[in-house]
DNA sequence: CGCCATAATTATTAATTCAAAACCCGTTCA
DNA sequence: TGAACGGGTTTTGAATTAATAATTATGGCG
């Protein structure tokens, strides 16, 4: 039996997009350079038509910019842009916080309590731990139950991602990371939204570096 | 003298994802129905090369939903993702208005109150009202300079003119509406950051009209 | 009479081809 | 010497053509 793997039957467009945004995350294509249609075409094995799909998704979540005439140029982001970005995580994170902490079950308390022991666990293993951070991120976003709050912020990390590769944390930063996690976490067990909006608004406080 | 206009140099396909939202808004292209690309495409007079690039872009604003190997349909939202994306829109918009409120500057400040007053002055004209309507919210958001936070909330405007066609005002709640801008804009110019972010989410508390 | 399998049709997806526009560079003229 | 004009090359943009997959219809068999 040769099992195909039809697991991901992803298009062909929505396969390159992602390849692009590791390149770009990657810094192989870093901001600024202009992206030759044909070059990165014949690397991946594939015509321009579904490449110049991607690109357009890639426009519209703001990772490269579409010049007329002139093709796809990587986004370059000032400071403010990235200032202004991580604003709007801080705000709709935080308000996803408030929402579980008013309406999660008991199942996902648990299931986040679990995420943030495997957390507390990895502190000794820098790439681990920026990974199940994420990972915390996201499935408290996802219990928040608004498809649109998880897209937006989805987008709105590919953005950040653009200029410092790794995480939002500044690495020497992990223990007081970790201690607002708790401190978050305890604060959703408590159902306790109004202290879980705070708890979530001095963990990006303190995890913006000085705007690099 | 011919005046070759190059005013506008959009893309094509950009030009066709404007013509593509208009039919949205219209109901033309209804929320569920399959999206034709012959017979859009022969209608508008191109081939289906910037016809399928445009709706890529559609697809990554949530105006429709790309089914591999099926296609393009219009997105059909519940009236929770309605309720959803009103949500973030009025946490945005809150947001925004307190950032006016904190850094505007006077001139700024003068431009929303003649913007307000035209919007006074529409009160027996109900399509007008709207446009200024929007037209004052916009503003607002231009002047909080944030361009991701623009952005954002352009693509969930989006969404919400899916299922009603005109504003987020319901009519009738129209003279409520224009006290609750009185207040706001006092509150801005005031600046009274506090008050005005208040004010936006009252404004925002009485627009959503029960779940359709 | 109904169900399953297979074939044909239809529509999406991707590659190729064609056209047009912008840039680069060399030359010429002021 | 500098700027402007022009040809050639490069690259984007759009149309066409080819192939791939899914759905529906049809025919045969149980």
């Amino acid at each position: 039996m040769t099992a195909v793997a039809h697991v991901a039957p992803r298009a062909l467009y929505e396969e390159v997009a992602e390849r692009l945004r590791q390149r770009i995350y990657s810094r192989e294509l870093a901001p600024g350079d202009w992206v030759d249609e044909v070059r990165i075409a014949e690397q991946l094995g594939i015509s321009r038509t579904p490449l110049r799909e991607a690109l357009k998704v890639l426009a519209a979540e703001g990772l490269v910019t579409m010049k007329v005439r002139r093709g796809a140029y990587v986004t370059e982001s000032s400071p403010k842009d990235l200032a202004d970005v991580y604003h709007l995580l801080a705000l709709l994170e935080t308000d996803a916080a408030q929402a579980v902490a008013s309406r999660a079950t008991d199942a996902q308390l648990a299931e986040l309590g679990a995420l943030h022991a495997d957390l507390e666990a990895a502190v000794d293993d820098t790439p681990r731990f920026f990974a199940l951070n994420e990972r915390f991120h996201l499935r408290l976003l996802e219990l928040a139950d608004n498809r649109w709050r998880l897209q937006v912020v989805q987008d709105l990390r590919k953005v950040m991602k653009l200029h410092r590769q790794h995480s939002l944390l500044k690495t020497g930063r992990l223990n007081e990371s970790l201690a607002e996690h708790r401190a978050l976490l305890q604060a959703i067990t408590a159902r306790d939204a109004a202290r879980a909006a705070d708890c979530m608004r001095r963990h990006f406080k303190g995890g913006l570096e000085a705007a690099s």
